[in-house]
DNA sequence: GATGAATGAGCGTTCATTCAT
DNA sequence: AATGAATGAACGCTCATTCAT
């Protein structure tokens, strides 16, 4: 899930464009909608989006199963969905950050979005879980498809952060731009992996994000200054 | 594919050790063993281990089904044969390096690794494709089966030498060494990611390398010295 | 099939408890469901459970593969079916004869009952096929799981029997009931058996059932001697 | 397996007769034949027939796949060779007791054939379970095909010891003989079943049997009354 | 005579999706 | 709008047997 890769839900059908679930579900009793929701995050969070069943989250959502096709268009239109609402919610961890963002200096902000990001994956593990499963699937026909447009869009932002960093005299001008973006969004994605799997679960968050914003800022600092 | 999970191919049945393809496998004239790997190939590279479609392989292979089962134990076998293939290969491309291990400083053996990690990946995308692929399903019980325990390993190795480094005064004292390791093999990954997807298509590799390793190295670098 | 294993059928489901068709297949209109039902008799009165075939029954029925999997869950689910069908069946004729059990002494309830089991059996030549053929695979995973509670509740409705007999000084009381109470079981499938197998086609019913329970009672020793 | 159902084996080819393994086993070295026969003896053993698998037995003989169809026609060949492997086998404990059937009464004769009988069970418990996996499936092809011409054959012999002891006044005039002889087989099979399955596993297997005869000797019904 | 690779029909089962009601 | 039965291709895999060497 990039870190900016929100996008309005809930959106109206516009001409043409493939637009998410159908009105049909977003006019759902909310306790139904919710058994649907729940039950494709437990699927796509136990299986990868190839062995995620359609027929299982019917059963778990306790639904017909030509209901579900009213609701989307097809397996992958719900996966879409899911995804977004993951983004949605994770803009809602991210956003109140980037609305102070020219308060912070570039490392502070990094900072306070990878502090953000981490409180997001701890308290959604299954959006998180999916998300995750996705972007390591970097050259299936899905992730193309849904994630593609968003990691450079991700990149972008982190293009423009660091060469205003750089305008700052936060950043040593010497760095290659594009590949530092790329690097910093691939630390993100490390992180919370590093918190899950390989140890250190019982470190402090906080402690562990300096640890690795050390290393970055040494890095690309500029120590002249 | 963990840099350093090199494992001997082509084993005699070991005591009770369920050992990769069957003996009948590799007394297959070359010609068609040849064309199994190259449809397994073919097949992995495009569709995640879920996906991949034994029947598929078979067909472009030109066997029989049952020929398939007594070459190869199921599916997963296979799998398993063709990622050990990979790391065989990738050994090859590293071995050399290792061997060196003593003559370079820290940087230079790391700028090394990537250099030839990258012309692996460029000299056998599939085998690289596969790899990948796999990597990202981090949680599926394919992954946990095949690299659970690589993964440790290769990090082990980074560590030693972080170790050393510090040791030899190459190394900012200050770091964490279990973090950093965790960061040069996702770096890593990144790297090949990098050139494959993210553009920068025609940097020369050795220069995005060391552009990468500046990065690095001035992050863990010990200035004091 | 035990002479006493009723179980009521077409139950809805209960707690947990995996439930034998799905409701699906109470459903069907009911001449597909015969169709499906008259499939299984054939298929597994020709065949041992191991051998017969979803494919061929399929086909008989007339029905999708896909369909098969909605009304049972597997092969092993309609086999359960099929066999408590009999069950059912059986206990018609079975029934009304315990209702009198207290009306009639022991040998003549014992007559009744192979009376109406072997009308059973007659009537019903397939079912009867079907539950001699899992009779006979004793050792069989699948016996255990079906039968294997059953022959021991048979055993003990024979033992309180005898028990029953003892006191009011019908049987014998020299006699080791559980050996008995297994020879009446025993007893009991020969006897259809011979009716089928080994001659005697001809013979009344009721004729052979008294010169059985005739050597039952008094054994084959020459007393006038 | 009947009582006494003594064929020769080690048969020469006939004409046209397909006679059972062909010369070629019987000039493998012992080493080897046993190799095939154990590793038959345990799959038919724990498999009923058509879920048996000569794939199985193949590696656990550790001969070539090719070198099974050279000593036997097919896989009911090697069953049947088998189950006369039993048949031999039992005739070796029943042997010396038919020997002497002059000397022994009627019921005195019945008690030795059981009591060897079980001993053969206990002894030879795979040949026993091989033969009792075969009897229960009475209706099958394979039953039909290997068993069909045997049980007449031991229902014979059964019937003219029953005639004999009528003629010596042993037994009772009244009983039908054909039933009888039925009966005495039967409960024979149940015999062993009983000392195994059903519990009395303690119980001294001549105690056993002298309850048995007792039953049949003289019934259950309560004579005092 | 021994070998073991080759065969392909058949197995039970799953799947996402459609469509009549 | 909701239902849930119907679909049939495709799946991974097993099997007894054949046959070239």
């Amino acid at each position: 899930m990039g870190i900016l890769g929100y996008k309005k839900l809930h959106n109206l059908n516009e001409r043409g464009v493939n637009i998410l679930p159908t009105s049909t579900f977003f006019n759902l009793p909310e306790e139904k909608k919710k058994r649907v929701i729940e039950a494709a995050l437990d699927e796509f969070a136990a299986y990868p989006y190839h062995k995620a069943s359609v027929t299982r989250i019917i059963k778990r959502a306790k639904i017909a199963s030509g209901s579900f096709y009213q609701y989307f268009k097809d397996k992958k239109d719900l996966y879409k969905y899911i995804l977004e609402l993951g983004t949605e919610r994770k803009f809602e961890y991210l956003g109140p950050v980037l609305e102070k963002q020219n308060e912070y200096d570039f490392f502070e902000l990094l900072r306070q979005l990878y502090v953000r990001g981490i409180k997001y994956a701890r308290e959604n593990p299954r959006l998180e879980a999916i998300a995750n499963k996705l972007i390591s699937n970097k050259d299936s026909e899905i992730y193309v498809e849904i994630i593609g447009e968003q990691r450079p869009r991700t990149a972008r932002f982190f293009r423009a952060l660091l060469e205003d960093g750089i305008k700052k005299g936060e950043i040593d001008s010497e760095v290659d731009i594009d590949l530092v973006a790329h690097m910093l969004i691939t630390l993100n994605l490390a992180l919370s992996d590093f918190v899950y799997k390989d140890g250190k679960v019982d470190m402090d968050d906080m402690v562990l994000i300096d640890k690795m914003l050390y290393v970055i800022e040494n890095g690309i600092k500029n120590k002249s200054k």
